[in-house]
RNA sequence: GGCAAGUUUACCGAGUGGCUAGGUGUGUGGCUGCAGACCAUAAUACGGGGGUUCAAGUCCCUCACUUGCCUCCA
């Protein structure tokens, strides 16, 4: 299996550091407001990614932290009225409801920042301590010029983005630190105490404290948004290399692209802005997690109606295609000719950098190949077929099911059918036809 | 200005030098009273210009354009 990290810049071999154990982690969401649809895209992926991790038998960890004391979340808290800790609660609650719908579950835990704080402010102290950071009157800051690597990760050096300077911050030795400690500005924003006095952590130290305190010094993947690479990537390695004298920190950098809106960048400014909530009241969540996975995670992805719609009858072929396959499977292996390059060519695709786009077209290479044919095979050969389906259905996390709208379980819809039927043995179109029009209107479907 | 990712047929979207990606949409035929669904079939491609090669969407150079990051951002 190959996977593409953004450090190299290359796709490599994927070798776990221990055996079979895979230590993933993933930038959450900093929670002072609903998920949008651009999260959703890039929590599907690596909740695909894990569904094949384990798939291929790997035994997955998998942190995600939440972000609940930040600048944002305290503006928010001061707009509303409400604590910003009651506040920070109520947004993640209603994340991980929209993930639920989204059929995201494959975080193993969900780290607060503000539970970890014993493991930030000791990983804090020790850079200290190495003379990797310093306190000033404000804070206490990370002194880039200590650790040469900086930039590694987004190609970046540090005289380049010195030309970018603005008006220097007279606390800082350089401006390109960052703050590892915030010391309290007023009265009423939370604060935890700290040998540096009162105040709250910075934004990246929370998921190296987070990652050292659950994986170690080192782990396997590290995923997030495109955005994140800098500075915050940039930062967490150069936290956690600092304080470990160990590289890399992590094995596997991995990004997601971003979501468009009609090609434009989604912004609240611009009013297309798309909460998960928002979506799910006009798309089944199968619906848009099939969007997403039919484009690959690191390219970007351009929402709209249109392009929902065409996964919306993509997805609708697959369900007919595996409502015929009218066969029980057991615990069984099967064995089918026609399956076998299909198969084959679906895990090959996944292999390579889990390519879930060309893993669906292989679905649909192997409907196109055996529709017509379903016939002739034998009851074995279509429980092979109906086992691939069902691991696929898994890994994608996308149901192959059709919603059931069965006509026959219910008199009214029965006798509806009845008349209209007889209406067209009369030849009375008219009635008939409006009778169709109006039951798919309410959502059903007439077979005739 | 720096860094990064892109530019594939009407649209979405894979493509690891030579063999039909796939989907949606559209056309035509079949089935239908009609429509849908379904079945069959067809058409339309690789941003421009150079180069390497027996062979390039795929490698190299160059130009153009798009998007993102460089400040919080999935």
């Amino acid at each position: 299996m190959e996977i593409y990290s953004t450090l190299t810049r290359s796709k490599e071999d994927f070798v776990t550091i221990n055996d079979n154990r895979v230590n993933l982690f993933v930038c959450g969401p900093t929670v002072y407001d609903d998920a949008h649809i651009g999260h959703g895209r890039t929590y599907i992926s690596f909740d695909t990614i894990k569904r094949y991790l384990e798939y291929k038998g790997y035994a997955v960890f998998y942190i995600q932290n939440v972000t609940d004391i930040d600048d944002k979340i305290i503006n928010r808290s001061k707009e509303s009225g409400i604590p910003s800790d009651e506040l920070a609660r109520k947004f993640e609650k209603r994340y991980r409801e929209d993930m639920a719908k989204l059929n995201v579950n494959g975080v193993n835990l969900f780290a607060r920042a503000t539970d970890h704080m014993p493991e930030i402010i000791d990983q804090i102290q020790r850079l200290i301590d190495k003379g990797f950071a310093y306190e000033t009157e404000d804070g206490v800051y990370f002194e880039i010029d200590t650790f040469d690597e900086f930039g590694k990760l987004s190609n970046r050096n540090v005289e380049e983005l010195e030309s970018h300077r603005e008006i220097a911050e007279t606390t800082k030795k350089n401006h390109q630190d960052f703050a590892l400690w915030k010391k309290r500005e007023g009265v009423d924003e939370p604060t935890w105490p700290s040998p540096w006095g009162d105040g709250r952590p910075g934004w990246h130290i929370e998921d190296t404290a987070i990652t050292e305190y659950y994986f170690g010094e080192q782990y396997d993947v590290h995923g997030g948004g495109l955005d994140l690479i800098f500075p915050h990537h940039e930062a967490e390695i150069t936290q956690m290399e600092a304080v470990s004298g160990k590289s890399p920190m992590v094995r596997y950098w991995l990004h997601t692209g971003f979501l468009n809106v009609n090609g434009e960048k989604m912004s609240k400014s611009l009013h297309n802005f798309i909460t998960i909530r928002e979506l799910l009241e006009s798309y089944e969540p199968d619906t848009f997690r099939f969007f997403v996975l039919s484009t690959h995670y690191r390219s970007p992805i351009d929402f709209s109606k249109d392009s929902l719609h065409q996964s919306e009858r993509s997805l609708e072929r697959i369900r007919k295609f595996y409502e015929q396959l009218d066969v029980e499977v057991g615990d069984e292996t099967y064995e089918c000719d026609a399956l076998a390059p299909h198969m084959k060519e679906f895990f090959d695709s996944m292999d390579d950098d889990f390519n879930t786009p060309k893993a669906i077209a292989a679905i649909f290479g192997l409907i196109n190949d055996t529709k017509n044919e379903l016939d002739d095979l034998s009851g074995e050969e279509k429980m092979a077929i109906k086992a691939f389906l069902d691991d696929a259905s898994h890994i994608l996390g996308v149901s192959f099911e059709s919603e059931e709208v069965n006509a026959g379980s219910d008199d009214l819809l029965n006798l509806i059918s009845e008349v209209r039927s007889e209406l067209r043995a009369n030849k009375q179109y008219d009635l008939s036809d409006k009778i169709r029009d109006n039951l798919q209107s309410l959502g059903y479907e007439i077979n005739d």
